[in-house]
DNA sequence: AGGCTATATGAACGCGTGTTCAGATAAAAC
DNA sequence: GTTTTATCTGAACACGCGTTCATATAGCCT
């Protein structure tokens, strides 16, 4: 048998990316095959190598993926203004960018480790990327003295740990409305980087 | 052959669950193969069943061990006094509590997922346990009006989702020491929750 | 209608997996 | 010095892994 009905490569491409993103998600990459992303498709394992050349290659695809439209999508909504109002829009965003695609997110820190070192590379300079986006804003306002950090970098990197913590536990339908969770969170860090 | 020489179970036991650890946290648990390990160790595969029953409860006792002496160190230095006294205790204690045991940390979250229901409710409970020390701390200090937080579980999230982010980027020699990052993160806590 | 090609199957490859266990031996107990 | 016991080896088990490839066919092109 071979090319079963309707079969086509426009439907099984992409439906092989969200299949892997699922389940590398849910059970972390080392730990699902080849057979399990096919039997999700529908498909046999030897079908998925039309798509991709190797497991690696699919994981590092679903992460460049994750964070090219990341950049794309920041730099499309990047506002203007004073440093406050676009430290505000930068929580907004991240809250609302990483809620929206939980599973994409959990892997792109997840996994580093099971890249190649290349690969890890190439995925840390997108990374790097966008942490320089938050990084110019507070220099800005540090300059301004409208904000006062102890140390650019660190209240950066502790800003987006502190952001990245709501995937953890958010949960849409619960206690809190996304608005509200990022009202409380643009609290926090208004008041963490306040002169 | 058997017993070599000089071998003991005081000796082999200890140095599986050493080796485990650093294993798991370089490669993740998925990855790593009980014959790994024991060639670490310097014993056969086998060899390791004298010690443990499997692999899954191997990870279940690291990730135990590593919470229990997280709340009994915890609970042995936790100070006393005014709630901001108590907050500026939490995080120094919290970022050179997880620094000195970057594997066990690392290990302790990422690895949640490859844990039996039964084994991760566990480990959730006494994570918990944890965070309600902090929890207790915003509550007294929001009562007493020093702090002013919209939310006392998520300002708890979010104070510990901040400093778990120390031990992405720490190394020890860096541009920073450790009692500078504890000052640099303690100013970004109090004023986070500052009144 | 016929040929071509993209897309699938399913078997096979060599290898690694967690775990078990009979047998061997070093160290401890007597 | 002998017996007992704790500890380890090494082979084996059944199975799953990522990947390759000859083969088949559905759908498009002419």
């Amino acid at each position: 048998m071979a090319r079963t009905q309707g079969s086509h490569s426009d439907i099984t491409g992409p439906r092989i990316q969200t299949a892997a993103l699922k389940l590398f998600a849910q059970h972390g990459y080392a730990a699902v095959s080849m057979r399990q992303i096919a039997a999700q498709v529908g498909v046999q394992a030897g079908a998925l190598y039309n798509y991709i050349p190797d497991k690696q290659t699919l994981l590092f695809r679903l992460m460049q993926d994750h964070m090219e439209t990341l950049l794309d999508t920041r730099r499309r909504q990047a506002g203007q203004g004073d440093p406050e109002a676009r430290l505000r829009d930068f929580v907004r965003f991240h809250i609302r960018f990483h809620l929206e695609r939980p599973d994409a997110v959990f892997i792109a820190y997840m996994e580093l480790r099971n890249l190649t070192p290349e690969n890890f590379a190439r995925i840390e300079e997108l990374r790097g990327n966008y942490e320089r986006d938050l990084e110019n804003i507070l220099r800005d306002g540090s300059a301004a003295e409208v904000f006062s950090v102890p140390d650019t970098k660190l209240a950066t990197l502790g800003v987006i740990a502190m952001l990245n913590g709501v995937n953890t536990w958010y949960r849409s339908g619960g206690r809190l409305s996304l608005d509200e969770v990022e009202a409380v969170y643009w609290s926090m860090v208004r008041k963490a980087v306040a002169a």
